[in-house]
DNA sequence: GCGAAAGCCTATCATTTTGCTATGGATTTC
DNA sequence: GAAATCCATAGCAAAATGATAGGCTTTCGC
C-alpha cells in the first residue's frame, strides 16, 4: 500500500507538533520543515488541511506557529488519513451499498468491505498519542536534553 | 481505499473466467466485456497480466479463449493483486527496513507496517474460490441454466 | 488451404493526480 | 514600523490512470 507524500508528511508534522509544543509554546512550519527535511511552502499547505480538520491551531504573527487544540490523546488518526486523504479510507456506510447480485458486488462484499472495514476500525482505535509513545519507545525516552 | 479500475477489471475477469470455463470451454475476453460492460481492448491488456501472473492461459485461434492455469482453490489474492498492481499490497521485508529513530519510522512501525501486515495476511488467507463461492451465495445458487 | 476468430503486442493519447514552487496578502509581536 | 509568521491561491512539470487503435500471430472450421 503505497502512500502519498501528503499523508506522510502529514502525518510527522503533526506528530513534531505534538512533540515540540509540550512546554505551551508554538511549532512553527520553518522548524517542522528543517527538523523533517520537508519542503515549508509545501508543509504549509498541508497544515492547513490538519488545521480545517481541527487538529492543530495556528497563530500568526512574529512568534507564531502551531499547537494542537485537543489533546493528542483524542486525535484518532481515523480523522486525520481522512483529512489528509479522501480516499485512504472507505466510508462506513459506502460498504452497505454493494448489493447487486453481479461478480463485482461480489469481490466487493468478501474482499474490499472487509479490508476497509479493519482499516477503518484499526485507525479509529489509534491515537496521535500512540505514534508520539512509539516514538519516545524507540528514542529510549531520552530525546530530551536540559541544560 | 480506493482501487483502480485495472485491479478491479483484473478481479472480476479472473472471476468471470473461472465460473465460466467450469464445463472446459474457454471464455473470450468478447464474452468477459460484453458480461462485465468493460471496453474489450483494455481489457486485454489487463488480461495479459493475469496471464503473465500465471493464473490464466491464454488459447489463440477460433474457439479460443481463456481458462484457469490452476483450481480456483489455489489462486491467493494476494499473488493477484501483486501482479495487478505492484503498490497495493507491500513486500513482507518492506516492513523490516524501517529501523530509525525518527518520527517517519514510528508511523511506519505503528500504523503502516500493521496495516501491510494484515493485508497481506488477509488477502493470503482468501483465494478466487472465495470470490465464486461468494458470488453463488448471492444468486442463491441458481445461476446455470441447463436446457 | 483459406478465412474468420481469437489472442498478443505496442504505440499513442487525453485526463487526472501528485508533488511541488512561487507570490503575495493578513496578522501579530517586538 | 519592521520582521516574522500564518494563510491563500495560482501555476506547473512529471507521473499515473484509463483507455483507444492498429496490426501481427495462431488456430479452428470448412
Amino acid at each position: 500500500m503505497k502512500v502519498s507524500t501528503r499523508v506522510e508528511y502529514g502525518l510527522v508534522a503533526l506528530a513534531d507538533i505534538a512533540l515540540n509544543s509540550e512546554n505551551g509554546c508554538t511549532v512553527s512550519s520553518a522548524e517542522i520543515a528543517e527538523r523533517q527535511n520537508i519542503s515549508q511552502k509545501y508543509l504549509e499547505q498541508i497544515i492547513i488541511g490538519l488545521r480545517q480538520g481541527g487538529f492543530v491551531k495556528g497563530m500568526k504573527g512574529s512568534r507564531g506557529g502551531y499547537v494542537l487544540s485537543r489533546p493528542a490523546e483524542r486525535i484518532y488518526l481515523s480523522e486525520v488519513l481522512n483529512a489528509l486523504d479522501n480516499n485512504i479510507l472507505a466510508d462506513a456506510h459506502e460498504a452497505e451499498e454493494t448489493l447487486g447480485n453481479d461478480i463485482l458486488s461480489s469481490v466487493n462484499s468478501c474482499l474490499w468491505n472487509k479490508l476497509n472495514g479493519y482499516m477503518r476500525q484499526f485507525t479509529e482505535s489509534m491515537t496521535l498519542a500512540d505514534v508520539i509513545g512509539e516514538y519516545r519507545k524507540s528514542t529510549g525516552g531520552g530525546d530530551m536534553y536540559y541544560i
